[in-house]
DNA sequence: GAAGCATCCCGCCACG
DNA sequence: CACGTGGCGGGATGCT
């Protein structure tokens, strides 16, 4: 039931990749009372873990091709992970850990020590901005977009600089568990659980399709549309297929309900609205497809805990 | 907060 | 018979 999480990290490693993420699990634990989350660390070697900060950590496991492969794996950068990228042998065991684990996580830098495994070839995937034209040159078959914070691409996550891993976990978190514990705990470390600004949307695009799914087109769709009828019916007619098999299909493709998808869209896209615009409660309501008002507001307390108003007011920075 | 109504979801089964 | 598809019923959930 606990879900396991190996950090890897490679000497001088970047502290704030690797502790960043572990926190954020840590105080999911903390905050729900429950063993969510299980957290490692592996280095190079067992032992003392030298990062940037002038610190060392301390891994708990050496790096090897046959250790417990975790639910998360999460390779963090820092200038090691760039070096490492040269080591053969880490990379193979990087590389078996990465091929094996249902998910993997790249923050930073760590993007190059994954793409040194080769196991990003042809994903899309993002690093630190600094970074993102380097990893480009070294790893051309990587598709590296540069303006994002973080990237889903099948099972691979990269995330941009450093504190964008926070983020990064966040998302994960909210999708592992709920929206109302990662709210709980962005609260809890003091960070934004949407980071206000043009990156908010990216929470849409992690439960987005990947591109050649059969409902990537209509997804999009969907979120341009979002005050609009987005019945199970309508969405149904819209893709030529009974709304029986559509609903069928959906689920199985996207790995939940079309309906849900709709309600989460549209909350995405009013907590973006309630940051990001100085529009009215009525208003963002009415633009986010909420018949009603009233409507916004149980969605909001049903899902995060806060009445939309107490939401704008609690995080909004501008 | 309760009640009544709409919508969604999903097991079940029929059809080709 | 296996398989993909579509309709139905009713329990669950959301909305007013």
């Amino acid at each position: 039931m606990t879900h396991r999480i190996l950090a890897v990290a490679f000497p001088p490693a970047q502290s704030l990749d690797i502790l960043g993420p572990l926190e954020v699990f840590t105080a999911a634990n903390h905050l729900s009372g429950k063993a969510l989350y299980q957290v490692e660390l592996a280095g190079p070697e067992a032992g003392a873990l030298a990062t940037t900060a002038g610190v060392d950590l301390v891994a708990h496991l050496k790096l090897h091709p046959r250790l417990k492969v975790p639910d998360t794996l999460l390779v963090a950068g820092g200038q090691g992970a760039r070096d490492a990228a040269t080591r053969e042998d880490w990379m193979a065991s990087l590389g078996a850990l990465a091929g094996a684990a249902p998910r993997v996580a790249a923050v930073c830098t760590g993007a190059f020590a994954l793409a040194a495994t080769g196991c990003l070839e042809g994903r899309r995937a993002v690093t630190h901005w600094q970074h993102c034209r380097a990893l480009a040159c070294q790893f051309p078959q990587v598709k590296v977009e540069e303006d994002a914070l973080f990237i889903e691409d099948g099972k691979f996550f990269t995330s941009a600089g450093v504190t964008a891993g926070i983020d990064l976990a966040l998302a994960l978190l909210e999708r592992d568990q709920s929206p109302e514990l990662a709210l709980r705990v962005a609260r809890q470390l003091v960070v934004y659980l949407r980071r206000p600004g043009g990156q908010s949307q990216f929470s849409a695009h992690l439960v987005a399709p990947t591109a050649k799914s059969e409902f990537h087109e209509l997804s999009q769709w969907i979120l341009e549309h979002l005050a609009g009828d987005l019945s199970v019916e309508a969405l149904a007619e819209r893709m030529n297929m009974s709304p029986r098999h559509f609903a069928r299909r959906f689920r199985a493709e996207m790995g939940m309900g079309p309906g849900e998808f709709v309600q989460r869209m549209r909350l995405d896209e009013a907590r973006r609205c309630l940051l990001d615009s100085d529009q009215g409660l009525g208003q963002v309501a009415g633009r986010c497809g909420y018949p009603t008002l009233e409507a916004l507001r149980l969605s909001f307390q049903r899902h995060l805990k806060v009445s939309p108003g107490e939401f704008r007011a609690r995080f909004r920075t501008t």
